[in-house]
DNA sequence: GTTAGCACTCACGCTGAATGAGTGCTAACA
DNA sequence: TGTTAGCACTCATTCAGCGTGAGTGCTAAC
């Protein structure tokens, strides 16, 4: 279907698309690289390639763009795998030093991580989905008004809220509140602590009407936080340095697309059954209609086989694959390890 | 200076220009407000109010825009006072009920409130500077092999993060090195605690070195957070709304500058002795050359005297100065009363 | 199969004219 | 003395027209 030399053609041209953003003319080709060919003969097989769907024209007089059509060839059966470099392995080596110990605190980092590194829009999509279970509630003291009330979770999702103390309650009825909550919720899903349950506590936290409202909203919070998906944007500002989106209005359109977390759970969600690997989505294969000219690079992690996250980056078709890919690949592989280990 | 109807005439022209950001034409002020003179008059005034500073001409058959004298000139002894609308408050009121238990919380969701309400971009700035001092730190059992390792301080924030329990520790050995650890720090400014008291906490943990090295890192973290002023920026796709921002190249500039930290953080730095009221800085007055056309409405929380942190909304000269400041007053004195009663 | 040559297309940039939104000035008027 | 109608003037903006140059596609010769 496509001879070799067309094969080559086709590469350069993605390739400087990719970099300069230009429609490639087949001079441009001849002159940048020694095919031993006049642009003439690049121009019939530009045709051909044409004719293929693997280019487009702008318009008659300009040069040629590749497809999405092409884009996926290219990432296919073209791209060489691309390697990290070893200032990004470094980067990301030492990213979560700081920022290792909480969920979100990760996701959120790695959003900021996944946009500085490929220069694109990330999303990270947190879906806690019924993840956690209740493990036991403890009081901290502070001082004779307030005491922090810390939910703690199997998963080792901590909790914390500041509330107020009954005027004489003292820290040993504190502990023994906490102790009777704790064995009547011990073990069950937060997601499922529901109004029947909150009932029950509250004939443990008889004593004291605004205590037990405190109590019921973290446990509510921490129940709602547990089920929601929730999503991270990272780079919004890298956008704006790319030269499709040179018009403000476009570059509104998207950023109001992605600020919708429901319009980005749709786009992020990943077929259950699919094979854990990277997942590429080239252009016109994206069906919300709004980033038909974006590609987008996907990994979802998994702790024992169960989905705990998607990341994901963002950009125009003409994104630099290997690059993003193989970063992808590294970050994923590294978050792997460090889900693994840190719990 | 200004004669009553000069007044009026510059009034009509600012709030004009306020609402359809175009330079305002005599002819328009005419048809658009019945003030009884015809158009030749008004130019005559306008020129006048040029000569006074109040307005200027972008070009010679362009309409007139208010200088930054102007806006002054208006905020200070024009503008009504402004109220904030029954939804505004009920939306203020009901924000922090499900957000109010955790600093960084309040802060960054403030922050979304703020430029959700100004429809501008909003800056706030937690400065914690040396604020708390460490209380304790425990260990709350999570399974055998791990726990959950929380630092309190003493104005009820709390740091947790996952810790391995050293093979074959038991509870109560961990309850006892926290014991120790904690009556060591006890009352120290977090701030403080440096390389020569995390050399007494090693005497303490001397038993585990990745016991060990885990606390450290928690405690410098605390640490570190208690330092940092932090900033969190709201809303910045706001910009692209307004005209002035129609440039991609200018909104790069402005979001560049907004995210470097150390310039917000000069922006939005108070002087010390200031009275707590609203500070409003207008276009020019602006010592920042990247925002001289920008104006900023700044408030400052205090607790006891003592600066928490500093809330902003920036946007073009033309602000709606009268919505954004009752909405910042409002907001001002909400959050007083939250901190006040939360602490 | 390759390529030189040439006709053709079309975006882009420049120019100049028309347009119209403004102002400033002047002279007349109340 | 303040107001205003009228008019000249300025200048951004729009649009058509034109030349230019970057491309392609086709054809004929190699």
């Amino acid at each position: 279907m496509m001879n070799p030399r067309q094969r080559k053609i086709l590469q350069l041209i993605i390739e400087d698309y990719i970099s300069t953003a230009e429609p490639v003319a087949s001079r441009t080709i001849a002159r940048r690289h020694d095919l031993g060919i006049s642009p003439a003969t690049i121009r019939n097989e530009m045709s051909d390639l044409e004719l293929l769907g693997y280019l487009e024209q702008p318009h008659t007089s300009a040069g040629r763009v590749p497809s999405s059509r092409a884009y996926r060839y290219y990432v296919d059966s073209m791209m060489e795998p691309g390697t990290v470099t070893a200032a990004d392995r470094a980067l990301i080596n030492g990213w979560y030093k700081e920022r290792r110990r909480n969920l979100d605190e990760i996701f959120q980092s790695t959003a900021k991580l996944l946009s500085r590194m490929t220069q694109n829009v990330s999303l990270v999509l947190a879906d806690k989905q019924g993840s956690a279970s209740f493990l036991y509630l403890r009081f901290l003291p502070l001082d004779r008004e307030h005491a922090i009330l810390c939910i703690v979770a199997d998963d080792g999702s901590v909790d914390n809220c500041m509330v107020d103390i009954p005027l004489g309650m003292r820290p040993a009825e504190l502990d023994y509140l906490a102790g009777k909550v704790s064995r009547l919720l011990e073990g069950k899903p937060l997601n499922q602590i529901g109004d029947e349950l909150l009932q029950e506590v509250h004939e443990c936290i008889i004593e004291d009407e605004m205590l037990f409202a405190n109590v019921v909203q973290a446990l509510r919070r921490m129940g709602g936080r547990s089920r929601e998906q929730k999503v991270f944007l990272g780079g919004a500002k890298q956008l704006l340095n790319k030269p499709e989106f040179r018009d403000v209005d476009r570059v509104k359109e998207l950023l109001g697309l992605l600020e919708e977390e429901k319009v980005v759970r749709d786009l992020l969600q990943i077929d259950e059954g699919s094979d854990s690997g990277l997942k590429v989505t080239i252009g016109t294969e994206n069906k919300l209609s709004g980033i038909q000219d974006c590609s987008m690079v996907q990994a979802t992690y998994r702790v024992n086989g169960r989905i705990v996250g998607t990341m994901a980056v963002l950009g125009p078709t003409r994104m630099e694959y290997g690059k993003v890919i193989s970063v992808m690949d590294y970050l994923h592989r590294y978050l792997k390890t460090l889900f693994a280990t840190a719990r």
